[in-house]
DNA sequence: GATGAATGAGGTTTCATTCAT
DNA sequence: AATGAATGAAACCTCATTCAT
């Protein structure tokens, strides 16, 4: 957690700090990201880099939160609270969904996120022992379609959720792509429902 | 490219650096694992190294090419060669069966390659401005799929050739979890495939 | 000195300065001791510091000049104003005794006063070159219990006056360790005093 | 302990080294003093004293074992081992004797040794929870007198040692101030015993 | 007078790479 | 070819002190 003195910062400074951290943990692996890039980004001294933040991690912890607030914030909520109006692949559709427009909002979040999500040992320094959360989310919604009648009961949860997961972020990573930006989200995503809800194969 | 000096060691002492290498790289991200640690690891003098290789990325550059080569190996190439004799999902059949088996032979491997997909920055360093080879074996795969008929023309093979890259990653990730290693990988695979194949909705 | 505006401060926010100073010179050496932390636990400002205080040193000597206040005060002054009625060990006794009273009633001043008398920099960094005001007194009463004929003439008085101060410090170390503070004072002073007076009384 | 290379390195350069610690631990409180500095005037990079030394406090421990070594080598073992051949007084005699000896030949030591007497904190970062050795040398050597008849029962071994200690630093202290450092060993040396013989000796 | 943010010099340590033998 | 010492840039972080309100 970043310092009181961080949060007492006139908004358009914490702006340029928040902003100049995006841009240093996008380009470079945690590790290899600099705090003096960021405060010289940030046109801050070092020396207030360390009135704000604990450290380079507690500023990255703090990116994490942020991401992932924001994250959330694209998901409609309704639809999560009141699941049961709603069909698995309904749901499934607007997971999918929100990540895009998060992404397609925040093209700059998305490396930090992918970078999190393949350095485990970054990934426990921060959280500890926690699951992926993300992979839990699948499952337990895959639990439910089950419940539901919606999904297959021969399924294992596990290994699907796993699937599903790695999908997002390909998905992600494809429409991140160089002038793919454009292209119509809901042409993507109903290609993607459309594979996985009925596979890819042809039929007669 | 490892300089002559490399190839002309005796190949006892060869292996010696390269294992110590991947333990290396299997263990930290790229710019965290140390050449002293290897040089030490493997018995060599820090100088040495530097009259094998020409740099820590030439080691590296090297290492993912004897992982490709080693990862190609595993592929059942009489089906590749002669692919005009199989199915579309028998071929992917094979390449996610290749996939695991050479997985579980080169559990150490695995790390080094997550690492370098999710390292934009590191893979560009490596490959210049390569493709990614991985989705577009998979595009190429899909694309024969479409001509054989097998695979449904209205896909968009960019799109899933990725999602079948992530899934790959994904299912590698899955197997490799602890206590799931001696799985039956047959079950894993085909149910995979059923969900590939057929999607994950429940039929009526 | 302090500035005016300390002296001007309500005693119980000088006595919470005073106080948190002397937490941090007893826990740490001069140049470990933090401002940030005496200015935090004194519930002060930063910035209000430096309108107290010149800087860091001048807190600091500030705080000796107390400490020697302090424990001239346990001295009994009858005794050392009309010292002509007392004998030489008799005034010995006392100045032992203050100092263990004054130990006793201020434990947190003692490692001050310890740290600053073994760190010469420091020393002379705050006194110039003044001697050791301590050696200086133990020599001046020894060449008064020489004229007296109480103190060997052959004694001298240089060296002596050093053994008695680091004795002093000694003895103090003695009664500061642990379960040790409730021990007879009477019993080690005489101890002691037998030590000393058998040692460099005029023999007859 | 230093690393393996720095005592592969040529005698004139570990002596250079060696040479710049002491100046700088004799100048600086341990926390003052300044690893660049200890670099720079050995005529070393900064980056060559880390392939020396784990890090500074492992020189410094370092630098410690060496003085006590020395310290030791002047001791006359012959003394020390058969003890029973000497008297009580003649055997602190000769402890305070040599205590001369070394400083005399070592004065740069002897600040190194003062500072790190009185910084509680320091030794026990290096010594763990050890408790002083020299005051434990000389309760032992108190004890032994006591067998031997020569030293009054009736005192606190603790708190004479202590006293013996305190003074052997005194009496450091007292040869080395300026201009002081001819004068005669023997005359000093007999004063003081004479002091504490005639304090503690047993009286028949 | 009080506040607390801002500063930047300076400290320790790491590590890829070069150099001398 | 082999060695391992030497190098120095660069990273993180601390803290006394100044500054602006």
């Amino acid at each position: 957690m970043p310092k009181d003195t961080f949060f007492n910062l006139p908004e358009e400074k914490r702006e340029r700090i928040i902003d100049a951290a995006i841009d240093e943990f996008a380009a470079y692996p945690y590790h290899q990201a600099r705090v003096t890039v960021i405060a010289d980004q940030a046109g801050i001294a070092k020396g207030s880099f360390y009135q704000y933040f604990e450290d380079k991690k507690d500023l990255f912890k703090y990116l994490m939160e942020l991401m992932v607030e924001k994250k959330l914030s694209y998901i409609n909520h309704d639809m999560v609270e009141s699941r049961e109006k709603y069909g698995f692949f309904q749901l499934l559709r607007e997971v999918y969904l929100s990540g895009i427009r998060f992404a397609k909002d925040n093209p700059r979040l998305v490396p930090i996120g992918m970078k999190m999500a393949s350095d485990k040992e970054l990934y426990h320094e921060i959280y500890g022992e926690h699951l992926d959360k993300g992979v839990d989310f699948f499952k337990q919604l895959l639990e439910y379609g089950k419940g539901q009648g919606t999904v297959d009961p021969a399924i294992d949860p596990a290994l699907v959720a796993k699937m599903l997961m790695g999908m997002s972020y390909s998905l992600i990573d494809f429409i991140m792509e160089d002038g793919k930006l454009d292209f119509d989200d809901m042409k993507i995503i109903d290609q993607m429902l459309h594979f996985v809800e009925n596979g890819i194969k042809k039929r007669v």
